[in-house]
DNA sequence: TCTTGTCTACCATTAGGTAGGTAGATTTCC
DNA sequence: GGAAATCTACCTACCTAATGGTAGACAAGA
């Protein structure tokens, strides 16, 4: 058996990461996936409803990416560059991140994907305040900064970086930003 | 007189910056500017036409605001935080980043734009190093890492905090994404 | 037999772009 | 100076391809 339903999320994974969402259609998910246009609808109505399956997936991805990292990794700055290594494979496969792709289209973005990818990015700021909290009392990240700001500042760096390194191929500069960012963290 | 192609430059990178570059179109842009579509063309033949204008209309406007920076501002993390509030005014008018717009489009993106884009980008790489580079120098920036490292880490923070707080609406924790760059970047 | 997944064949709309024309300003030349 | 030619900026009308989406047929499997 082929599971036509993960094979096409899996394409439009690609094919969104690769181009953003208004730049790709269903006509290039079918050749994608190998199956005529019509069936795509079988199993995501509307491409809204296949926007939101996708975020749905990343964020389950990703979601399990986070508690493996919390339950593997003890202490806090290590913790933040495993997370980082996380984007780092978006630019070494020259693809960006999902939700920045969404993000950028703002205000022609359908309002339930805007909500979607703003839960998303809510859930990244929760563990990584989390994960910096825990880190400063521990005694592993520095002191001095809220948490809460500290996760946005995070994000906020490897978002950017993706985003600008994928553009440069230049895996190496990611590697030196989330370096300095780590570095930065530091009791 | 109105000056109609400058009118179109402004509306277009408006549109742009709000929706992406394949999510807007040579009618939404002819509504805006209250023209048929057809007459844009006359402009602009096609739409890499258009976006290569676009860049570079953006990219002199930076040009003209770096050299003002480094006039006014004496130091190294003084023209940081004053080259990062060029980023808060896209926040606030919940305006992405035009060349963070037409990367996200990657691969699919014509050649000419990719290119330009990355000069842009190099440009302001090349600015921030040499201005990380003398507040070393002068003692304003703390020293340790290269300056090209800490060129790169700068761009992505500040990108990433646009992308990721235009979403959000929120200036306030753009400033303090901002604020944690400056801070970390002091002697 | 009913559901699931796929297909062919469509649909209306929109995409970027073209053809050809027109009104008005500007330049050229006697 | 005035007429003719040219140029500029816009128009209407159209084109082809592609967009997201629908209707209905059909075959395989539970």
């Amino acid at each position: 058996m082929r599971d036509t339903r993960a094979e096409l999320l899996m394409q439009a994974e690609t094919l969104v990461r690769g181009r953003g969402y208004a730049g790709f259609s269903y006509a290039d998910l079918a050749e994608a996936v190998g199956i005529r246009k019509a069936s795509i609808h079988h199993h995501f109505p509307s491409k809204v409803d296949l926007g939101a399956a996708l975020v749905a997936a990343y964020a389950a991805r990703y979601a399990a990416a986070l508690a493996a990292i919390r339950a593997e990794v003890p202490d806090g700055t290590g913790r933040i560059e495993a997370y980082g290594r996380l984007y780092l494979g978006g630019v070494e496969q020259g693809l960006g991140c999902l939700c920045a792709a969404l993000a950028i289209e703002g205000e022609a973005l359908p309002e339930r994907l805007r909500r979607d990818i703003a839960a998303f990015f809510a859930d990244h700021l929760a563990w990584l305040e989390e994960i910096l909290r825990a880190g400063q009392a521990d005694g592993s990240v520095r002191v001095g900064t809220d948490p809460a700001v500290l996760a946005r500042f995070v994000i906020a760096t490897l978002e950017g970086a993706l985003l600008m390194e994928r553009l440069f191929a230049s895996p190496d500069a990611f590697r030196g930003t989330l370096a300095v960012l780590v570095d930065g963290l530091k009791a």
